[in-house]
DNA sequence: ACTTTAATTCGTATGTTTGCGACATACAAA
DNA sequence: TTTGTATGTCGCAAACATACGAATTAAAGT
């Protein structure tokens, strides 16, 4: 990450990081496409996407160094799927920021 | 938002957007405080974070404009507050992207 | 009227992300 | 071994984001 970010407790830095995977349709969308094929598919996830191959395996990468998804070779083709631990991880992540920040209407405007 | 994202479809445009705002800890932080402290605080909000007054200044103008957070000038100081409804239709996007993808472990990977 | 104080905007420097064409790799089939 | 196909990496350009000091606005107190 970058410059003043390493002040923030790691928490915040931790969720942070998680939305900012989010951040960009191309990743939900192929988080998406993952999870609701039933068998993982491999880069024709690129054409489901209005982007070119390059950027889709850009994108690709960015979840795979997060370990939100993986990819394993298979002869020309590489199947991708959803790393469903590491994503219940980030769910909980986001779970624990809503539920302390729902609840106490504590402001009155 | 920029370039390509306009050609995917808005639900995954408005996810991406909303994630895009809590991908930076300081918004993050400054939606948790809002959300803890009973009374709505205003620029002090920048001497809990290590940043300083214009750069927090504008994280709150880029929650404000999101409509997440409120801001009521009162004399010298302006009071921000969470808007609960706004950050509820958040929460509600995040959940339905974790229901949806969270459940069929359809991938044996 | 003038000074102080709080908040915000402006201008600017620096760093990061997104997007793609072109090149590289790696397997498969001819 | 050459050819084709699927993927992934490189290098660049454009767009965005982050950070802050300095200038600006605006209400309050003197």
């Amino acid at each position: 990450m970058q410059a003043k970010t390493i002040e923030f407790n790691s928490d915040l830095q931790e969720l942070a990081q998680a939305a900012k995977l989010l951040s960009h349709p191309a990743r939900v969308a192929i988080i998406k496409l993952l999870a609701e094929k039933k068998t993982c598919i491999s880069g024709d996830i690129a054409n489901e996407l209005p982007l070119s191959r390059a950027t889709v395996c850009q994108h690709l990468q960015e979840l795979k160094n997060a370990d939100i998804i993986r990819g394993e070779i298979s002869g020309l083709n590489v199947n991708y799927c959803l790393n469903v631990e590491k994503w219940k991880s980030i769910k909980s992540k986001f779970d624990i920021l809503f539920d302390i920040t729902i609840q106490n209407i504590s402001c009155n405007c």
